[in-house]
DNA sequence: CTGAAAGCGCTTACAG
DNA sequence: CTGAAAGCGCTTACAG
């Protein structure tokens, strides 16, 4: 059996009221009763339902955080950083994997978790326009990531074009010409991998160096696996590539691993930068240089935004939507550099 | 303003009751009736709101998953499958970090989520005996991991012995005769990494094969800055182990790098294994041997285990706690045998 | 300083 | 096939 607030109250000799009120530690309890009241919680084990007092409170201080999944350790470090910065502000979070699916992005955005949850917080890669549009009036939502949309959300994301340029540009810097760009999406019209695709052209064009077709390998995902075959396919196609920007630190490391079966040598026959300052990164064969979002900023960044939205004080103007760019470093490590 | 039953039934002209047959389904209500209540539905964009659902119910179909922390990819890998494993049987999962300490793990085992959970999975690091004798009779809970107690909880796990012995079997195989272990923790009475390591002893001394402490390296944690260090001071000793048995495979990873940089060869110099078979370790330079535990097998023997206590038309004689041991395999790979 | 009552939004016997 | 009422376990005005 569980034990209610009732029960307590009975056990005490009290009303509901004061059990509540010792609970909640309001302060004008006489100590005697106070003491009497939390006698009875310690005999009879008593915890408050959080459900129920959610249901009061009309709010229940959760908040859910969809991302496509857990095995990319970007996600991973980001929702860690999440959760530790919404629990300091009081806040539980609900971790829902998307799978990268857009039925799964479309369900948590129509409200699957209407009443569980205060607010949402998306990192969406398949989802549309259209389908924020449909939405109606739910929950406070917060978007993250190289996605876009006309949508009046708040949006957290850093200058993707800007960082793809400054990868770029690095390479270009070490004297490579023939820069391959790992991780654009399969006949997709609308390119997961667009801005950062966007910033490595622009940066090559303004150099003059090569940026064709060629030198553009698709993946089916951006997993390890992803980027050791389009690694392998690029070789094979005779792009012949003296450097390859990936579109994260997983691909990366995919490449990586080609690189080295086929007996190429990172950096000195083929540079490589990723994109997420993963922690596996570091510890590479040949450390490897990498796009260092700031993930702490862009957690609480995003834990801010919703936390304002439902936050009746402090509410900015409902139809004011806020693009928010945390920033983001270049880290210049072995994969490029070489072995001091 | 948020839509309640009560509005929807307004709008339609009936009671609460018909909406909620016709939100849930329920069979005989006359279609223009259906009819009449969907389209309120629609038109009010009603979403049933799950606390108050979950109140009445008496359980919320939420369970909680307490883990050391995401960034290790084991218990992200481990997560995302109790994730997918639960969503599959209606069930929701909140995962709750307790960065491994143990004022952490005892809250969730006292039951901070009362009302919120119905049941609770705890990977626990630092937990003791006596924090789970007073816990008093909270929601089910389930224990995962090699830590061991004598309280009576489901624990799912798999033989952290034998798989130990497996792996330094392995290595002795491989003509390895002095072969050191990683990971073991600082002054500790209670060893996290307990049963590896006595896996480790018993099979060098089966082999009679040294087995010294100058052979055991300690670490803080299980991170792969860790590995890297403990790899380092391990050399610097002049132990000079021609194979390492790593307590996981972060461990392992930072151990390798550590290797790289002192210009030893992985498998010629030293060999390699670590544990639990995390994606990163199949992408190094040279790939690594591993123990791999079923973690679909830990995700779904825990899932079914805290659902059996949950159903009381299946529920176990309440005093009977069982053991469960997944199984695991030998993966072996470059870190031990080389390139092929 | 404490009590009795109402209500958060649902669902489920109980009637009809 | 549909309605009116009670209750899940809390907290919060409202009284005293």
């Amino acid at each position: 059996m569980v034990v209610s607030l009732k029960d307590v109250a009975e056990r005490a000799g009290v009303s509901a009221k004061t059990v509540s009120n010792v609970v909640n530690g309001y302060r004008h309890v006489t100590p005697a009763t106070r003491r009497r009241v939390q006698q009875a919680i310690d005999e009879l084990g008593y915890r408050p339902n959080l459900t129920a007092r959610h249901l009061r409170a009309g709010r229940t201080g959760i908040i859910a955080l969809a991302l496509p999944e857990l095995n990319n350790p970007y996600f991973a470090e980001l929702a860690e950083e999440v959760i530790d910065y919404a629990a300091g502000l009081g806040c539980t979070v609900l971790l829902d994997p998307t799978h990268g699916r857009r039925d799964q992005e479309v369900l948590f955005v129509r409200g699957v978790r209407a009443g569980l949850i205060d607010g949402l917080i998306l990192s969406p890669i398949e989802l549309e326009n259209e389908d924020l549009a449909e939405r109606g009036s739910e929950a406070p939502l917060v978007l993250l990531g190289e996605r876009e949309y006309d949508a009046p959300y708040d949006h957290i994301a850093i200058d993707n074009v800007a960082a793809a340029r400054t990868a770029t540009r690095h390479l270009l810097e070490l004297g490579r010409r023939r820069i391959a760009f790992l991780g654009a999406r399969h006949g997709r019209t609308r390119q997961p991998a667009h801005l950062r695709l966007r910033g490595w052209r622009e940066e090559l064009a303004a150099a003059g160096a090569a940026a064709g077709d060629d030198l553009v390998a698709t993946t089916d995902g951006y997993t390890r696996a992803d980027g050791a075959r389009a690694m392998a396919r690029l070789l094979d196609s005779g792009a012949a590539p003296d450097a390859v920007f990936c579109y994260n630190d997983l691909v990366a490391i995919g490449a990586m691993r080609t690189l080295g079966e086929r007996g190429l040598r990172v950096p000195e026959d083929v540079a490589v930068v990723g994109f997420d300052d993963i922690e596996d990164g570091r510890y590479c064969a040949a450390a490897l240089t990498t796009i260092a979002p700031h993930k702490r900023a862009i957690a609480r960044a995003a834990v801010d935004a919703l936390l304002a939205r439902l936050d009746p004080a402090r509410t900015p103007p409902p139809d004011s939507s806020r693009r928010i760019r945390p920033g983001f470093a270049l880290v210049p490590r072995e994969s490029t550099l070489g072995r001091p």
